[in-house]
DNA sequence: AGATAACCTAACGTGAACGTCAACTTAATC
DNA sequence: GATTAAGTTGACGTTCACGTTAGGTTATCT
């Protein structure tokens, strides 16, 4: 089974990011392309890890939240202690997920609740506009 | 009924934010605090506003997005054009805050998948450690 | 092989969201 | 009534997440 590997114009397609911003992923330590000469090859790995970052950006959380967050993907070459920091850490995590979900869940509502009024407001409007005409 | 005001130290304590946040946010143009002398005091409005202004932030929304939709709160004193126009980016948003609601649930299964799997393997190493011993 | 395109590093620029400091005015306290 | 505390307005500084040149190297194409 070969590898398939992306230059980084290949990648900006893909995911709709700049060049910069994946040399500043690079930097950040969130991604490892390997080089091929002097170019950054992007394996299947940077892939998913990409599509992490930016899914973890749109919930609004930091960059340096979600490098912390991609460790819990790549447990594999840990050591006993830090594995269970990341475990904990993550719980934490998702403690807080859950949260922002739930009050998510409620901004919704209200939301909804205040375009139904809205609404009723509008046709009141609408209503008074053909009774002054 | 008397009305309530509040001095910024007093906001600062409740809503666990600076006097520099509370200044700044008053020229962004997000909260409206009267001015008694010279000094801000803050109305029930304003503590309203704040309380949805702080919960915008942690969905990740922009100063500039929280002021548009603050604007819904505030419909009674707008005219119908402009009334429109604000319903119809109010649904929007709506829209895309399910969407993000629907996206956090999956990304907190993820989470909790992995974690699942985390603990296993844990539980493989502290295995190893004993028979080691 | 020479031109052109794609990629690279390095470094400075930028907008958002405040932090921080200085200098001043007003209110509270001893 | 002088001192201290609290509040105010600038104005410059800072961090994050990139954008934007500039200048150099490597592929690719004709």
């Amino acid at each position: 089974m070969t590898i398939y590997y992306m230059n980084i114009r290949e990648m900006c397609e893909e995911f709709s990011v700049t060049q910069r911003t994946l040399r500043f992923y690079e930097a950040k330590e969130l991604i490892f392309p390997v080089r091929t000469g002097q170019r950054r090859s992007y394996t299947h790995q940077d892939r998913g890890r990409l599509k992490l970052i930016l899914q973890g950006k749109r919930f609004g959380f930091s960059l340096e939240d979600i490098r912390q967050l991609l460790n819990l993907y790549n447990l594999g070459d840990q050591r006993y202690t830090q594995y269970l920091q990341t475990i904990e850490k993550s719980k934490e995590r998702l403690k807080a997920m859950i949260s922002q979900k739930d009050e998510l869940s409620e901004a919704i509502e209200d939301l909804k609740a205040h375009l139904i009024q809205g609404e009723h407001e509008l046709k009141k409007l609408k209503q008074k506009r053909i009774l002054e005409t």
